[in-house]
DNA sequence: TCGTAAGGCGCC
DNA sequence: AAAGGGCGCCTTACGA
């Protein structure tokens, strides 16, 4: 049975201080400012469909402070918001104040993370524009910063603050109605799954975090002792940096990237003498380590959980999901760094632990898979490691014994050809990747060398980021839409030739494409796509996941149902989705009383 | 005092 | 012809 389908819009008060981005959403309906003062409804079958302001308000349910809105309608229906993940949490904060009730059961959807489904700008402005060609102004949204419902009644503004939030209401529901039928169930299930994971939190070892708070200050505070102008200038001011090496009579650099090796020869040449040189990317790590954990340190609630793992849906042009401000669990550092290991303050409530799984290199099997290259792929399927496959089909290895101990040298540079060639990469560029990825140490001409190589032994990945390229231009002055196996599709709106480069529009941002970077496009997305198709089969078999990052799970499950979880989980992560078989994926699985790399 | 851009850097 | 990509957060600089 489908369910009656409403489009809400909830109003509140917000500052520069009280806000979700500066407090998360937790902090900011908890504050004793947030107020919410508005709440529109409207049932998406109603004969107002069409209003426009000021001409017919009788379409709307209601609209008016949330204390007086009748409840009871809503039971059972789908709730369909504009960043759902916000006015899901404001109404349960209702709930919890009793200002309405708990049992609606309702389904929330959200149309923002449908707009971003299709490739168009997540924001209810943008999205409108592009998807119903409307223009929506959020002006009265703006003004209402710092301004209390009760100042905006003394102002004259209510029925103004009505409209708009009518208006918004409307163009949510409109959306809705022209594209939901586009966004599939799976989706809708992915996208209520992060919010769920928001809504949940982390538990985090507050003892850990204080603890390495105390740690990142101290080394901050002796590299701050060590910088000469500090009190005088920002510490790490290209302009402050640049007069000491005036007054100290040394170079300065054209570049402080510290792994700029311009820059490395400058830091080796002079750093011995000139301690402060240390000192300021000493001082710029430490800084950003502690930031990130006050971050966290505000983000814990009194239970002791954290609200740190808000995603974005579908945050990225390819699918996959960013992060939402605040603390980000996306680019957290791996082990330790002045003696803090940031992923051990990540850990299960009391008694449970993590099942911590990750798919092994997702991307180079899926390219593999895109390209047809049956020959890796049938090594692959004998589980011949990925990098041993490639030496093997490229690189001219026929050894009897694993490449990884019978020359780990060339399985050094086949790992970095893997890593670091598969999307276009010139030579110049694999020098600082093979470095980094795999530790291979390589010169401009031997890099030359290897960027050749490659692309002549895998010649049906080349062919790929041709054939991409090739249909990308042919859709000048259109939109170029890329169908994926998982059946959802990449869209690249508005194809254009522009200073020597091709751009094209994906959710709402500009940016130049080639043959390589389709093909990475391409292959990151099915990845996602290969990636939540498992995250809803955990979700099937009754596993929580706590988060996610692109390719890696931490479910947390009870201590005595570990082991046999962390075998089913394996299994769950190895198996392919039905949309694209016999594509060789593996997984790698662990248990672990904290979050750990 | 704002917003934005850019340099730098963390991860997948 | 040549081009790794995808993100977000921190600081500083700069212009309105």
């Amino acid at each position: 049975m489908s369910r009656r389908t409403y489009a809400l819009d909830f109003e509140t008060y917000y500052d520069r201080e009280v806000s979700i981005t500066t407090l998360g959403t937790y902090g900011y309906l908890h504050h004793p400012h947030c107020h919410v003062y508005m709440v529109a409804v409207m049932e998406l079958e109603s004969p107002g469909y069409e209003w426009e302001p000021g001409v017919d308000k009788e379409a709307f349910s209601y609209c008016g402070e949330p204390e007086n809105m009748p409840w009871e309608t809503l039971r059972g229906a789908r709730v369909v918001a504009h960043n759902a993940s916000f006015d899901e949490a404001v109404f349960e904060r209702l709930v919890e104040q009793g200002k309405a009730p708990a049992d609606l059961n309702l389904e929330w959807c959200c149309t923002a993370d449908m707009a971003a489904y299709l490739g168009a700008p997540r924001s209810l402005k943008e999205a409108c524009q592009l998807l119903l060609g409307k223009y929506i102004s959020k002006e009265t949204r703006d003004e209402m910063r710092g301004i209390t419902w009760a100042e905006a009644v003394d102002r004259g503004w209510e029925q103004k603050l009505k409209d708009y939030c009518m208006f918004d209401t409307l163009m949510c529901g409109q959306l809705w109605k022209e594209y939901s039928h586009k966004w599939p169930e799976h989706e809708r299930r992915i996208s209520a799954h992060t919010r769920r994971m928001a809504r949940e939190g982390i538990h985090v070892d507050r003892a850990i975090l204080e603890e390495s708070r105390r740690k990142a200050a101290a080394v901050l505070i002796d590299a701050r002792d060590s910088i000469p102008w500090a009190g005088r200038a920002p510490l790490t001011s290209h302009k402050a940096i640049a007069a000491q090496c005036a007054l100290e009579g040394i170079p300065m650099p054209s570049s402080l990237a510290k792994d700029n090796p311009n820059t490395i020869k400058w830091m080796e040449t002079y750093g011995g003498e000139h301690p402060w040189i240390q000192a300021i990317y000493t001082h710029r790590s430490a800084n950003t380590l502690l930031e990130k954990l006050n971050t966290l340190s505000e983000r814990v609630r009194p239970d002791g959980d954290a609200e740190v793992n808000r995603l974005l849906y579908c945050g990225a042009g390819t699918g996959r999901f960013s992060g939402f401000g605040g603390f980000n669990m996306q680019n957290m550092y791996r082990g330790e760094r002045y003696g803090v290991d940031m992923r051990r303050i990540f850990i299960p409530h009391p008694g449970n632990v993590f099942i911590i799984s990750d798919l092994a290199q997702i991307e180079a099997r899926v390219a593999l898979y895109l390209a047809g290259d049956e020959k890796q792929l049938n090594l692959l399927r004998d589980g011949t490691s990925i990098y041993e496959v490639h030496a093997r089909a490229t690189m001219g290895y026929t050894g009897t014994a694993p490449l990884k101990s019978a020359d780990p040298d060339l399985y050094r540079l086949a790992k970095a050809r893997v890593l670091g060639l598969g999307y276009g990469c010139g030579a110049a560029k694999f020098m600082l990747l093979a470095k980094t990825m795999a530790g291979v140490d390589l010169t401009l001409s031997q890099a030359k060398v290897q960027v050749a190589d490659f692309r002549r032994k895998n010649a049906m990945l080349v062919n790929l980021w041709s054939n991409l390229e090739k249909h990308f231009k042919r859709h000048n002055g259109q939109d170029f839409h890329v169908p994926l196996y998982s059946g959802r599709e990449l869209i690249y709106r508005d194809i254009h030739p522009f200073a020597g480069e091709w751009r094209a529009t994906v959710q709402g941002r500009v940016s130049a494409y080639y043959g390589g970077k389709l093909c990475e496009n391409v292959t990151q997305a099915t990845a996602r796509d290969i990636f939540c198709c498992m995250l809803l089969a955990l979700e099937d078999a009754g596993y929580i996941c706590r988060f996610h990052v692109h390719d890696e799970v931490v479910l947390e499950v009870p201590e005595a149902e570990a082991e046999f979880a962390a075998k089913e989980v394996q299994q769950i992560m190895s198996t392919t989705p039905e949309w694209m078989p016999s594509c060789p994926l593996a997984a790698e699985t662990i248990i672990s009383t904290h979050y750990c790399k």
